[in-house]
DNA sequence: TTTTGAGTTGTTCGA
DNA sequence: GTCGAACAACTCAAA
């Protein structure tokens, strides 16, 4: 007599959805029981960040409901990775383990060890791409090697399409036998309590795969059309906001691909603008090259020269600039948004980044760990490759005299200070007081940096660091 | 192998 | 107020 057939585990990491989900499509498709697992490894590299936490319990508490529709539960366990894979994996006598691609270094590493672990025990491992338009190896330049400059890799991706297509959304699944023991979600301490920091936070973001579509849909129908001239005023609603969905996954980057090219085709929204928004999601498979190509891209400079560069070491400084009390209005107006929505207009990224790097010259690690932790959309190549590219050091990175004016950013993308006065309305009550104010985004009441001062002295440094390289 | 054109997001200065 | 040049060469990607 033959034992019946194992099941398969589904682990479930930066991907929580069930469409499009090539690892779960492939573990139904065996005809097996499916386990559907999440780890959470407070030591993992890149575990979210307090700011995520809050995304990610709402995130799984909607994957729970979605794959109890298709009849499996979701196996929720705490620890180290490796170990508690191999623990589920022997307590349920899985045969198989399925599991969709992730890219940074020690994230390989991990994947690499526990398929070894798990292949030396005769388990079947197989692992998919569920988080990419293509993989990161298989773009490359027409001499062999990786891109490392954006707009190449933009017609490369562009003129090749994606290298998979959209996996089958499935309709059952074959529960576990038996029961496996899960954590509570709530246990988990993900909801933060006193001070309740999140308390804003449902006001502007729903979470799960069902509200990933209806972002998407909204954004297609209603703000796509106006993509271009809109996307970078702060004040207004003009980007996808699909970020937060994509950094845990419950969107896949080709469901938005696909989505767009369809409105593009049905006259919905104008090529240059459904183009406009793709190429903007090709920054995130860009990051996700460079990433993939530079393991050390999260911690290290990727130009060599910035090995040594001299950076000031003030927390004073750095901790005026998490509060949102530099006195410069757009960069705390920015802060601001981040600590209460979990979230910032792309636009005001870059200009309080800017800030940091260069008036304040403080280093990018510490603007990079902030970020992650506040977040709610934290990715670890996105955040890692766009804070390299404004401090200078990164891939096709701003060149080191183009230092952002904050007051001149303010006057060109928020001319009547409509965000300033959402995020940091002090700053206006306080030009509103002064007879000589200038425009409503205008100057900062008591800069804790003189602008101009800190940018020569940041091109001072710039060229300080090539001389010596040189 | 060599050459050539180009490179996300800017600011300031001086005519 | 407007406009072009300077800022700095350097690396990348493709022909």
């Amino acid at each position: 007599m033959t034992s019946p057939p194992s099941p398969a585990i589904v682990w479930f990491r930066r991907d929580l959805r069930t469409a499009d989900n090539p690892a779960l499509a492939a573990a139904i498709a065996t005809g097996r029981r499916v386990i559907a697992l999440y780890v959470h490894d407070e030591d993992a590299a890149f575990a979210p960040g307090g700011a995520q936490r809050w995304l990610l319990r709402h995130s799984l508490a909607a994957l729970e409901k979605r794959l109890k529709k298709l009849g499996i539960p979701l196996i929720l366990r705490s620890g180290a990775e490796e170990k508690t894979v191999a623990a589920v994996r022997a307590e349920a006598a899985a045969g198989s383990v399925f599991w969709n691609r992730r890219y940074a270094g020690e994230e390989i590493e991990t994947d690499k060890a526990i398929k070894q672990a798990l292949a030396a025990d005769n388990v079947d491992v197989k692992t998919f791409n569920g988080s990419l338009l293509r993989e990161p190896w298989e773009t490359e330049t027409k001499s062999g090697g990786p891109y490392k400059v954006y707009t190449p890799f933009w017609n490369s991706l562009r003129a090749e399409g994606p290298s998979r297509r959209l996996a089958p959304s499935p309709e059952k699944a074959r529960a576990p036998a038996g029961d496996i023991a899960s954590e509570n979600l709530d246990d988990w301490g993900f909801l933060p309590a006193e001070p309740n920091w999140a308390s804003e936070f449902s006001q502007h973001w729903s979470a799960g795969e069902d509200a990933a579509q209806k972002a998407l849909e909204t954004f297609l129908d209603e703000r796509a059309a106006s993509y271009r001239g809109m996307r970078d005023i702060p004040s207004v609603n003009g980007t996808s906001r699909l970020s937060p969905h994509l950094a845990v996954g419950s969107i896949s980057p080709l469901q938005i691909w696909t989505a767009t090219h369809a409105a593009i085709e049905s006259g919905d929204v104008p090529s240059a603008e459904g183009e406009k928004f793709l190429s903007e999601l090709a920054w995130r498979e860009f990051s996700y090259h460079l990433l993939f190509h530079n393991p050390q891209m999260p911690t290290k400079p990727l130009r060599p020269e910035f090995a040594n560069f001299p950076w000031r070491k003030s927390r004073k400084d750095f901790d005026a600039w998490t509060r949102g009390e530099t006195g410069v209005p757009i960069v705390d107006a920015g802060m601001r948004e981040l600590w209460r929505t979990g979230w910032m207009h792309n636009r005001v990224r870059m200009i309080v980044a800017s800030f940091l790097v260069k008036n304040l010259l403080l280093p990018w690690q510490w603007g990079e760990r902030w970020f992650w932790d506040t977040l709610i959309d934290a990715d670890p190549a996105n955040n890692t490759a766009s804070w390299q590219w404004v401090a200078g050091s990164g891939a096709d990175a701003a060149p080191y005299f183009r230092v952002f004016n904050p007051l001149t950013q303010a006057e060109k993308f928020d001319p009547d200070g409509d965000y300033i006065r959402n995020f940091a309305p002090h700053h206006i009550a306080a030009q509103k007081t002064n007879a000589k104010n200038r425009a409503d985004s205008g100057a900062p009441t008591h800069p804790i940096v003189d602008l101009a001062v800190s940018r020569k002295r940041a091109l001072d440094a710039y060229q300080e660091m090539k001389s010596a390289a040189g």
